[in-house]
DNA sequence: TAAACCTTTGTAGATTTTCACAAAAGGTTC
DNA sequence: GAACCTTTTGTGAAAATCTACAAAGGTTTA
């Protein structure tokens, strides 16, 4: 329809669903427009030919989690986070996307949004092309806009999601008030997630960890913050049959996308199981900091532990420690077997712990320990005469593993 | 020999042996005089006519304890306890005791020992026993004098060993030498034993305990005291192969001859496994009341754990106790169980808790439980699937086995 | 340096444990 | 009352663990 002369959208919009029509109209084609994250922003309606992909994405009001992933995998979404150029997606059938043209929204050096457009029985041409470059600029103002309220609302949201984890909100009920008057639908159950960086979070990761988590479709995310070298959320828990190995899926899928999109290695997950109390937050983000130490105390004992419940021993470490260091205790077995393998450049300490570790089980220990299942009946007959052991009884082998575990950590 | 007159044996003697030389003359038998504990303090050589049960103890210098073992439970001895008259005992070849009859030597109420006198080829007179009552008499006097000076070096133990378990010695060297100035071949290793009473140990009381050690010939004691209601031994630890075992079967003799012979009950036994530096007797004393405390705490779950090391999870039994109090901590995997044992009536928890208990030797458990092993199988799967346990993670069995004795004792 | 002792590894048979499957008993649901 | 589920017990074969014993290499001791 429309043709010719210099800047079509160089006019005054009431909403991104206007420019949306206007470019629509210019290109004649479909168009939508999206943030940063993919969530959809506005529409074209005149142009009614559409694709699966474009519908879901209006339906769910967020473009669909295996439309971005193939469009990561194949490149578009790498290109138009590095280029201010349009780009052109040929049809993915699988995932339901035809012909489209897409560029991105930059402010300075940084994206805020894209706009799409469908390539429905018609190819644009390099000036639709530059079109669509105006189109993007004219977009900006109304996305900085859209950017800046929404600032001024996560500056709320972490103002109350650190007061429900400092505990400066006491009461569930009062909580769920302060939920309603964010806007925001608290779920009927709950788990707190943490995810620990080895450096402090950059502001540029910051940007990767909410891109990632408002673009995944997995988990429900209430609210989300950061503090330091952690990235905290609290994350509904609804519809969760087994609330740690849902989150450990999660945990390996995000800690995995980090890796593949931004090169982010080395992040330590922990979390919580499913709260309905929202009062417990608080108590559930210490559960998960203690967790968080226990695991760069003993990073090999506990890299598979992610939660409280699973740590075992591990929970009541630093008491064992504090009891044994007030009473100078010294395990008698351990204490034997130290000196005997001094004495005879042996390493009976070390079968005993392996052991233990394997769970009594002679072949895997063996295994573990690079030596004949013979010679390690051997030397657990040793141990057990030297250390005066009864491998049957589990009271003593608890200590054994105990004293061990706290022992090795006393080394370092 | 000799025949007549008042009373041949008032008259002074030099020694005991005379003493029992001149009795031997004119019982015209074998004569051996002991001390209240059966130690030999003097024995006739005149008659060379003996039987194997007094070579022995000539040669052992004491009564061997299979031969008090047997007067006591035919009867001998306790009437000797109770009575001033002559005692006559028949043969016990079994024991190579021969035709013999005992005297017991009193000072006002208390017994201070014994003269035998062997029937070999005679039987000694109604007169012969008047004479024995005589001799007896004379006795007295030689046993008061040995018996003063022995407390006065019974007072010296007692202080040296007080010392000891107080800390009062600090150097291993400095202790040795205490000890041969003393005239105590300190042994190369030692262990301390604690039996604990109802009741404050009373006088009588303590007379039975040193007489029950100085006849025991398991343990050889180097020291020993009363405080209060317990009863502190310090015993050598030299060719004991497996001390802990061995202690062991010395307490239950030690009890068990204690409720026999003089109806005490409710002995509590502690004891150290073996130490070989002197200086530790104050932290092996420290442990053994430690253990004590928790005996007293926990009585059914501890009540055959006699040492610190054994206690197992008992020794930190209260710190986990107050963690999982101030947690608010609840197992996941009992509390789902509990849950479903309630609901169908079943009862898996007792079924995990057994498990563990016997070290999770299904066979074991199976008997324990009386079910068929495929039962418990079963069961233990079931278990595995509700409760999300994996019986391969030593972490998680020892979480459970922690959290179950936790629970108990709390429901007690 | 030889003898004694400790340690590792291998072999082989006995013993235990594990596992799959079937039958039966008891309970619940429709 | 039939259909279904859960639980218990039994059977037998496969897998594993245990045990005894022998050979060999290493270290310590007299």
């Amino acid at each position: 329809m429309y043709k010719g002369v210099n800047d079509p959208f160089k006019i005054e919009f009431d909403s991104l669903d206007e420019l949306a029509d206007r470019i629509s109209q210019v290109l004649e084609c479909p168009v939508t427009i999206e943030d940063a994250s993919h969530r959809l922003l506005a529409y074209s309606t005149h142009d009614e030919r559409t694709d699966p992909a474009r519908i879901s994405t209006i339906i769910g009001r967020r473009v669909p989690e295996k439309v971005i992933n193939q469009l990561w995998k194949e490149g578009t979404i790498p290109a138009l986070l590095s280029s201010k150029e349009p780009i052109r997606v040929k049809d993915m059938n699988e995932i339901g996307l035809g012909h489209r043209v897409a560029i991105s929204i930059w402010k300075q050096e940084e994206v805020l949004g894209f706009i799409w457009a469908l390539e429905i029985d018609k190819t644009l041409t390099k000036d639709e092309f530059v079109l669509l470059k105006k189109a993007a600029e004219s977009a900006k103002n109304k996305l900085l806009q859209l950017q800046t309220r929404k600032n001024k609302k996560e500056e709320r949201f972490q103002e109350f999601f650190w007061k429900l984890l400092t505990g400066h909100l006491k009461n569930n009920e009062e909580i769920i008030n302060h939920f309603h008057s964010l806007k925001i639908t608290p779920a009927a159950s709950y788990a707190l997630l943490v995810f620990q960086f080895k450096e402090n979070i950059s502001a540029k990761e910051e940007q990767h960890l909410t891109y990632l988590l408002k673009t995944n479709q997995r988990l429900k995310i209430m609210l989300y913050t950061v503090d330091c070298n952690q990235f905290i959320l609290l994350a509904s828990a609804d519809n969760m049959k087994n609330t740690i190995q849902e989150l450990t899926q999660f945990s390996e899928f995000f800690i995995h996308k980090m890796k593949e999109r931004y090169g982010v290695k080395d992040i330590t997950p922990v979390f919580t199981n499913h709260y309905e109390d929202y009062s417990y937050v608080t108590h559930a983000y210490d559960e998960t900091l203690e967790v968080l130490l226990i695991k760069n105390q003993f990073p090999n004992e506990t890299k598979n532990i992610f939660t409280y419940q699973n740590l075992g021993i591990y929970q009541f470490f630093d008491v064992l420690l504090q009891k044994r260091k007030a009473n100078h205790y010294e395990n008698y077995t351990l204490k034997v077997l130290r000196e005997y393998d001094q004495k005879h450049n042996s390493n009976l300490v070390e079968t005993l712990d392996v052991f233990l570790s394997k769970d009594t089980n002679i072949n895997d220990a063996a295994k573990a320990l690079n030596v004949h299942a013979n010679t390690l009946n051997y030397r657990l007959k040793r141990i057990a005469e030297l250390g005066e052991v009864d491998f049957k009884n589990p009271n003593q082998k608890i200590t054994l593993y105990i004293d061990l575990r706290l022992e090795k950590y006393h080394k370092i």
